[in-house]
DNA sequence: ACGAGTGTTCGTTGCTCGTCGAACATCTTA
DNA sequence: TAAGATGTTCGACGAGCAACGAACACTCGT
């Protein structure tokens, strides 16, 4: 219990103690299947959208406007993070979320174009 | 039986009789989540990989190089038509092929090339 | 007309995935 | 230290999907 409190002057609001973080997959490492998988369901695809929508590190796993128990969100968040498509940092009791866009296009280009887009193949 | 055997000049190599011809949804119909569902199963992107190879029209359902069996085999030709990734042609005793490339691209850009390009995350 | 070749349909089986409730862990605040 | 807030983990359940064998349908040869 410790925790040297030295907020670090990072991008995010600095992470506070240390909880078991989670594993962050390198988008790169990410067969094109387990993509695909992950932006196939459509709670996930929501998440995805509101976090492209707000900016970086602003939303708690807590704050998503989506029809499932908090059990099954974490899940959701789990396979996104082995996607490669969401990085999470803890802060205080919260853990703040954001969408590894550049990495993730840079891997998969037009893909996330396609979810942030639209739902119809006609797009837009 | 009477059919009108006028040879229409055609590109594919002109349909003989009629048989019960599948449905062709066109690709500005289709969700997103049935594309990426459909492109999700490594034996159908195997599948759109060798029909892209090749020319149109030219592959027959049964010379797909795939462990599969035919009922399988066309069960996934049916999810591929769903997704409009696929028409198909009688001619004969055989169904031939064509990967509907431009218009699935148009309405998904980027998709089909990265099904095209590879499997890791690393493209190429 | 018959048989071979080709593809679809049907019913079944097994596995994966999304979902939930309940219990647990961690951090903050009172 | 106790209470509250936030997420995760742990079975369990149900739906959906891929896969198969067998039976059927259609076309082309002989």
């Amino acid at each position: 219990m410790p925790a040297r409190n030295r907020a670090r002057a990072e991008t995010p609001p600095a992470a506070t103690h240390h909880r078991a973080l989670p594993v962050h997959t390198d988008p790169a490492d990410v067969p094109l299947e387990t993509a695909l998988l992950a932006l196939a369901d459509p709670v996930r695809r929501t998440l995805v959208r509101e976090l492209a929508a707000d900016e970086d590190w602003r939303r708690p796993c807590g704050s998503f406007d989506v029809p499932v128990t908090k059990a099954t969100l974490s899940r959701h968040f789990s396979v996104l993070r082995d996607a490669g498509l969401l990085e999470q940092r803890d802060v205080g009791t919260k853990r703040l979320n954001r969408l590894r866009r550049a990495e993730f296009d840079a891997c998969f280009p037009g893909l996330l174009d396609l979810v942030l887009r639209g739902e119809a193949g006609s797009a837009d």
